[in-house]
DNA sequence: GTTTGAAATGAACAATTGTTCATATATGCA
DNA sequence: TGCATATATGAACAATTGTTCATTTCAAAC
């Protein structure tokens, strides 16, 4: 069975339906646990036709947390940049939780799966993740130099902050004990008053 | 080559040596990417030996785990437990940071691995994960019914302070900027003050 | 209705997987 | 020395891996 197509050397369907059962997979069961024939089997399709959308198994991994990244910097940076650093850590833990929340799959992957990548990729992923931490670290120096944070060292504090947003994903599912907003209301207040604001 | 021996039905150093080799190995490649030969090759044996020491791979992850969790657990447990919410608090954020940096291979699989254990073992992990989060829970709850904390909730500022001192394992490593004193200074302060005290 | 070319099949490939087991080796004790 | 037993080997197993490719299917263009 063969779906509708238009122009062009790729099936616009089946690409993007192979990268989202592969996420699927690969975060439940992790990257090397899952066989291309798995991913092909939960498509619908033979595994050999998997090899006319991606060049091989790394290529997909590599694609899946690059896409990623790529557009998490870019909806930060779509973002409001204006307002003193209060405002704008306010405006990064929401936007971080929000976004994260979102994404369950993706973001599992992106922290979970760095060691199956080849060196190469594997650069080019961190330095990804370098650009998204630094957007947080300026306005963690801004707010330093402006005397309205008390932070001793802003890398630390960086990873400190994202390591308790990025948490929320470890346990906050939606329908549960509390709503969203809430989460985010109370995590910004654990950020603020951390970083002595 | 037949190591020196005591009594007993196995050796008491090659058991060892293959959970370390394979906690080295889960590590840094993932439990799923790495072979029995692997373990095998580079503890100096061949892979059937293994199992004169585990009955398949899959406990051999999960003994990793559940050591890893009991010795924190215990480790906790004969930690003195007197002192206010604010002592206490103090003394589980520098207890976290110590246990965890002198732990990397450890709690990096206890953190990726869990989707790789079977049902049943994946049920025993987290019954001990949670006994360790419950200790941090009983602090926060103690010190907000005294009023010294200021947490709207306090299962949620169990799992972001739990995350944030985490958090530490991704980035620290000894012998760089910052000493490890003064790590666990500065995270304390930071949780400090976003319970309010 | 025929041609075209992309999309998908399904068989094949060499390599590797976890695990078993008959056999061999080496050690501690009698 | 020789017996018993723990420890290790190495070959074998069926299953599965990522990937390739000749062949087929099928929708759209002429």
């Amino acid at each position: 069975m063969v779906m509708a197509r238009k122009t062009g050397s790729h099936s616009e369907i089946t690409g993007p339906r192979i990268r989202a059962v592969a996420q699927q997979l690969f975060a439940s069961h992790g990257y090397a646990a899952v066989s291309m024939r798995q991913i092909a089997a939960k498509v619908g399709v033979q595994a050999g036709a998997l090899y006319l959308y991606t060049p091989d198994k790394q290529t997909l991994l590599f694609d899946l947390m690059q896409a990623h990244l790529q557009e998490l910097i870019a909806a930060w940076q779509a973002e409001p940049q204006s307002g003193d650093p209060v405002v704008q850590l306010e405006r990064f833990c929401r936007f971080h939780i929000g976004f994260h929340l979102e994404r369950l799959d993706a973001v599992f992957i992106a922290y979970m799966e760095l060691r199956n990548l080849e060196p190469e990729n594997f650069k080019a992923i961190e330095a990804l993740r370098k650009t998204y931490e630094t957007a947080l670290e300026d306005i963690l120096k801004r707010g330093s130099a402006q005397k309205v944070f008390t932070v001793p060292d802003t890398r630390l504090a960086t990873m400190a902050v994202i390591a308790m947003l990025t948490g929320v994903n470890t346990w906050y599912r939606e329908g549960g004990r509390l709503s969203r907003e809430r989460v985010e209301r109370i995590y910004w207040n654990m950020v603020r008053r951390s970083v002595g604001a």
